[in-house]
Formats: structure tokens, sequence, C-alpha cells
DNA sequence: CGCTAAAGTCCAATATACCGTACATATGAT
DNA sequence: ATCATATGTACGGTATATTGGACTTTAGCG
């Protein structure tokens, strides 16, 4: 069986794959690159890259932008990510139980999903105390970092999470590692409370909370999130967590309650 | 020179081109769709279409959706579409300067870019009077249709224009063919200008105003129209010009700075 | 000036991606 | 039952995309 993974092996890799590694590490990188510099750094041949490049470039999916021929994504991936959202609109909803969330508990709100197998913060809502929050929208996050994590993977089997998350995942920003069965445990916990929270570990003055937002088939498609100073966070535990469910419940997606046809 | 539009002869598409048309092609029907139906409706090999489908859904590009196997533009696009809006950010000066020229001219105010060879309206403010206007966000129309057709390609030579517009898109909607050195004229003209303002061709009833948003560079990136009642429009004129080119001024400024992390 | 390194272009070899075609399955009409 | 249409899968041939490497060009630097 081969590895169906990525760059495993010296096997010529396909154009599309390395097309969209490009667009990811830009995203990463967020600023504009020289072909060279994203050949150097995602490890491809140079000319594959040039040639790639030049393709994305002729079709608008990378701009030059920032001189020296560097390039950046292009106008054609906003279009079609606007479409995208226009699709699943839950972006209007989303601003709107963010803000009140903000505007009920004064912490900071956070929308989050899984991107691939890394989480990430698709839209934020700073509150009243302005701390330095550690994640970025849009950043990619290992998955064991966050509360969200817990209930993102929750409707997969243990082995299927274990496969998942890369293993260097379960490596914290301070250094020490996280026991992955620790952290199943933690996701089955998530699950049957349909809430998950926990002292950051990204850093050491904040306090998470976070639950689950379902679309129509039940499945976690998302989290609620507020991110509150730990004595803050641990007095108003409750009140929060109320907050939290109600907005979740606002953006969740009825599931089919069967009803007499 | 080569044939940078798309399947002329016989010859073997490369697949990120095909993978793109796809996508284009998924936005533009705005709905998920069967790759069946895909391969049927851009005229691509089956075969073809069902790899670079399943491609694509295993990079996030292309989610299941709407049952039945349909497939419609993925997350992964959503989020690269986001990190070009936020490295470019205009959206924020954008929305504020569309509401402000909205409570002016109560009017409906328009910020439009190209989308490769068409036009396409990126964000739209709606005026007072909720009459109907032709195209939506984000729908891709014929450059030649429009006033800011003209200014969008004002920058071209005449021949590259013409090679640039798909020919077919010389035909109104109303049937009637728009001469292409007429159309070219008209470009000078609001090159010279530096506005273009026309009875709209894609209805009878309104009137167009486009005022150009450049880059840094001097290059327009961009425009802003404002659509009209035809008689409220030619009553107001200077006063509604007069706002456009405020706010264009605004915009035209700090239009593309990438900010920092 | 050479010398070095980075950045970009060109080119042929070959692994393989694209595509035609056949096959499988379901549904519906006749 | 037979035919027709829509949908998805499987497979091999060949055109070609990917790639390593040679080759330019540019820039920095002692």
């Amino acid at each position: 069986m081969d590895a169906l993974s990525d760059d495993a092996g010296g096997k010529r890799a396909r154009g599309l794959d390395r097309a969209f590694e490009i667009l990811d590490f830009l995203r990463q990188k967020r600023q504009a690159l020289k072909p060279n510099e994203i050949a150097a750094q995602i490890g491809a041949p140079r000319s594959s890259v040039y040639e790639l490049v030049n393709l994305l470039l002729r079709n608008g999916i990378l701009e030059f932008t920032g001189g020296e021929g560097r390039v950046y994504l292009g106008r054609k991936l906003y279009f079609l990510g606007a479409a995208y959202e226009n699709h699943f609109d839950f972006t209007r909803e989303c601003e709107a139980v963010l803000e009140r969330l903000a505007d009920e508990t004064r912490e900071t709100a956070q929308f989050c999903m899984l991107d691939g197998n890394k989480y990430t913060v698709v839209r934020m809502r700073e509150g009243a105390r302005p701390f330095r929050i550690s994640t970025d929208v849009g950043q990619s996050v290992p998955i064991p970092w966050t509360a969200s994590g817990r209930l993102l993977v929750a409707h997969m089997s243990n082995e299927d999470i274990l496969t998942f998350i890369p293993p260097q995942d379960f490596c914290l920003p301070s250094g020490e590692w996280l026991d992955p069965q620790a952290f199943l445990a933690e996701v089955r916990q998530a699950e049957r409370d349909g809430l998950f929270t926990f002292n950051s570990i990204v850093d050491s003055f904040t306090h998470c909370f976070a639950v689950p937002v379902t679309d129509e088939e039940g499945h976690v498609a998302a989290t609620l999130c507020l991110v509150a100073p730990r004595d803050d966070g641990l007095a108003n535990r409750e009140r929060y967590l109320d907050c939290l469910k109600d907005a979740a419940r606002g953006l969740s997606h009825a599931p089919a309650r069967p009803k007499r046809s």
C-alpha cells in the first residue's frame, strides 16, 4: 500500500498537489515570496516550482506583488473563497453571534474550524480587555494545542484521530509532549460534555472555553470559543458557558427532527 | 503568443488548468454539481474530471455537499481567499467608502474589479431605493456590458484589449452587437476623463457612473460605481461624480499595503 | 577584478497524467 | 423484457508534465 500522505520517497509529485502545496505555504508564510525561495523552503525542484508558479499566475491564482518577482495568493482565490462563503452562508450569522458573545462576556470570542489536519481561527471578536491573543485569524495551529481541537475531532475514532493528527503536533510550544492517550481521553470527555475548557497550553494566563457548532447532519462543523484571563474565566465559568451554548444553538443547523410527513 | 484562452484543438489539457476550469465553473453555477454534470457541461472527458475532482476533494478544495455525490467549492478555498483579503487589506476601507457613498447619494454603490477577462462586482451597498440591480455580487459579466469595463481595461493597448475580451462578449444581452471600435473609443475617452457614465445596456432604466481606483503604481485596479434611476442620475450627475471621485481618492491612496502580521 | 551565491531560464529523459474506451450499476420508459 | 440514459469505476497507451542538471544573469564583496 502506498504512502498516501505526502512527499515520501523520491517519487514524482503531481502538479496539482504541488500547486496547492505552494498556495498553502504562501498562506502560512503570509507574505510574498520568490519562486526560488518557495522551491527551497518546501523542498521542491526549482524548475517545477517555476513552471507551476507561471501557470498559477496566468490563471490569476497567484499574483506578482512585493516586487523582485515575488508572488502571493491572487485575486481569483478571493473570488472562489467568496463564493464558498456565500454558499455556506455562515459569515453573517457568525459575526452577529460573535459580537453578542463579546458584548455579554467582555472576553475575546472566536469561531474556529479545522483546516485539513490543523486548527484555525476563522473569525474573531476582540473582547474588552485587549490582551495579547496568541493565535491570529487564519493561522494554522496544531489541534492538540487548543480546547476546540478536542471537539473538532470528536466525531472520529481514536485510531483515526491518531493517524489524522501529525505526531509532532503533540509537542507543545513549551517543548513538552502531550500524551496522545491523555488527549484522546479529553476528546471523549469533551464529546460527552458537549464542551471543553482548560487553562491554555499556548500561554500561561488564559482560560479557554469551547462548545461545538453542528451542521445539519449533527457533526461538529466548528466551535465557538471564549478566551479569558484565568481568574476571570474561573469566576464566570457557568455564565460564560451558558452564553456559549446559547450562541452555538443559534449557529447550529437544527438536526433534522423526524416530523410526520 | 500562445492561445491563452482554452481548449482550442484536440490537444490534451493540463490538469491544473482543467482543475481551475472546474472551480470557476462551479463558482459560476453557484451550486453543487455531480462530477458527471461538470464533465458534460464544460466539455471535458469524464474520466479526467472524476480524477481531478477526487484530487481536489482530497485537498479540501472541493467538498461533498448537496448529496448524491455532488461537489462544490471547499473550505480551503475560503481560507486561501481570506488570506488574500487579509494581505491586500482593501475590504475594511472599501466597506466604509461604499457606506458613505450610499449614504450621500441614496443610490446603489459598487466596488468592481476584473476577474480574468470578465467584470465582477466585488462588494455592493444597496441604495435607498431598492430597485432590481441586474448583476449580483460575484457574478462574471462581459466587460463591454458595463461602465466600469471601460476603465478596467484602459491600461491596455487597443490590440491587447481586443484579444483580451472574448469576441462573443461584444454581443449585448439584448442580442445586438456592440462595435468593438466604438467600445475602444469609449475606453480611450474614459481614460482621458478619468470616469465613464452611460445608460446601462443591461437594463433600460438605470444610469451608471464609474470612476477608477488606482494602485500604488498608478494602474486602474478597480472601480467605484453608482447605479441610479436614469432621470435621477442625470439630475444629480455632477454631485454624484464628485462623491465618487472623493471616495476613489480615499481608496486609491492606501489600497494594497501589506500589513504587518 | 575574479569569486561566490542567489535567481531565473532552457532542455532532454522518462515516469506518469490524461483520456478513450470498456465495464458496472441504477433508474426509467417503452 | 429490452432499450436508453445517467452515473460511477477500471485500465492501458501515449502524449507530455515533472524533473535534474546545465547554463545565464545578476548581485554582493573582498
